[in-house]
DNA sequence: TTTCCTTCATGCATTTACGTATAGTTCTTG
DNA sequence: CAAGAACTATACGTAAATGCATGAAGGAAA
């Protein structure tokens, strides 16, 4: 009505860059650590000072107008930008206390990282850990992570990558199981096997293994998930036998490698974090314990 | 020491930016529509969250450091983004009710367009003018104004500017000073009369009357103003003879017109928005109205 | 069709953040 | 050297924003 052209509230736009990249009011509350009202009501307000409708409310579904839509496309670069900010600081911060966040697949978060997480606090009390379990790879560059334990070598730029000693996989089973299986010797007899896997890692898997003499094909997955612990679980139930880093499964006694006379896949492992964030020093620490742990 | 690592309050660094930018946190805050207390208080909770320092407070002065540096280059990004933002969003706006700011030299924005925002108001109740009476040039990429009144041609990419008719000027001085001076006839004698000038505006001028017979050089100009309100006041007492445009004198009963043999001198008229902006229906409604007055 | 789950809107109590007023400090000006 | 101006930091009362709880409405699945 009579608004006077104050700035716009920056939070506002938060709330709407949120609101867009998260599909809902609801999950961008929960992204932000706010209340779906609180979110409804930002973006009311911004609608409100602009004096456009960004949202056509339609049923239960908040979707773009074409005025919004253009907004957005602005709103994305001042939301990398602000990245680009908190990014900064937190690699410019040289406290030792403060929030490092790791991310790895569920397996590696549940089963090999707990004893490192704990040597970390107890050199560095002030470090909080957050460990971000997470099947799919989160994104270093938009800071969902200050560090990511991978398997497959980052091609990004403005990450640092450092390759550590490789990890070995074997192919593992249930007593039970195998000798249901009649105790496959080889290659060849374990291809006659169901066997758990990732939805989204089989492919180099059966091409690793076809080069051991075991001629695999995707008939050989009939489970699939995208989570690495469920996927052991059924393994270690017996439902089928599936592939597992060997320092994982040194700590389920109740599997048994399937077929010792094939080699070990090589499972290589790459500490990652960004250029920027490893001037940090409290990143910089647990990189560094990191990098010491899995050499 | 314990911050679950919530996204960054952009409110903050909006706070930091606008600080970083006026030079400090009482010219921020009044840039900002807020208090000195309360720009305090985001700087310092934007500190607190980012775990470094951005400034140093050194007596009443706050000095960025390095790592204040660093973080200020992105923030200005953002807050490049958070403009053109703003810019889309009043644009797209097809609300009749709003503000519309124009700036203009302040001997316009007194003399010229009084009449004509009255006539605007009285077209569109629901708008409100702001008039921007600076001496410099405003910005318009940053969206310090809507609509900008000038008359150089603006360079600038993203401007719409549309010429409007000329306006003359004239050198004019009250005839108590003119007996004084002698009553000057030609262009030479009145090259022996002090006048009034503006700072940054005198050089084209003396450039234009050497056209016209009148060898002008800097000598001319004793006193000197950024403000044309201020140089036409000392004109109007009697104090020295100055140029002003004839739309402006006309209104002027005390003054007349010092060599009436010398050629009026075409002042220009550009009337300049962005581009963007000339589709948001109440500044093109403001913008029609001006061209139509001037033209 | 019916049921259940998800999502957005609203009312109310509370906490947070803001503005006003004031004191303290420093740099400048006469 | 002294007085004034400008800026930041602090205290306190108040207003605004937030969170919780609830309701309503739409869509998906049985």
């Amino acid at each position: 009505m009579k608004e006077m052209p104050g700035p716009i509230d920056w939070n506002q736009m938060r709330a709407l860059l949120a609101t867009v990249e998260a599909g809902s009011l609801s999950a961008a509350a929960q992204r932000l650590g706010l209340t779906q009202p609180t979110l409804g009501r930002q973006v009311a307000a911004l609608e409100e000072d602009l004096g456009i409708a960004v949202f056509e409310r339609v049923g239960r579904r908040l979707i773009l107008t074409e005025a919004g839509q253009r907004l957005v496309a602005d709103l994305r670069e001042m939301g990398a930008a602000a990245d680009r900010v908190a990014m900064s600081a937190a690699a410019q911060s040289q406290s030792v206390e403060g929030v490092v966040r790791i991310t790895a697949a569920d397996i590696y978060a549940g089963h090999v990282l707990p004893p490192l997480l704990a040597k970390v606090r107890k050199a560095a009390p002030g470090i909080t850990l957050e460990v971000l379990a997470t099947g799919s790879i989160s994104d270093l560059l938009r800071r969902e992570a200050d560090i990511a334990i991978r398997h497959v070598r980052p091609d990004q730029d403005g990450l640092i990558a450092r390759r550590c000693r490789d990890t070995a996989a074997y192919v593992y089973g249930t007593p039970d199981l195998l000798d249901r299986l009649g105790r496959p010797s080889n290659g060849v007899e374990l291809a006659r096997c169901e066997m758990s896997g990732a939805i989204d890692g089989i492919e180099p898997f059966i091409a690793e293994m076809r080069q051991r003499g075991v001629p695999l094909s995707r008939a050989n997955f009939p489970l699939l998930t995208q989570s690495g612990m469920t996927g052991w679980e059924w393994v270690c139930r017996g439902i089928c036998v599936g592939p597992m880093v060997e320092a994982v499964a040194r700590q389920t006694p109740e599997v048994e490698i399937a077929v010792p006379a094939i080699d070990p896949i090589p499972v290589p492992v790459w500490l990652v974090t960004h250029r920027e964030l490893h001037t940090s020093r409290r990143i910089r620490l647990v990189f560094d314990m990191l990098v010491e742990h899995f050499s």
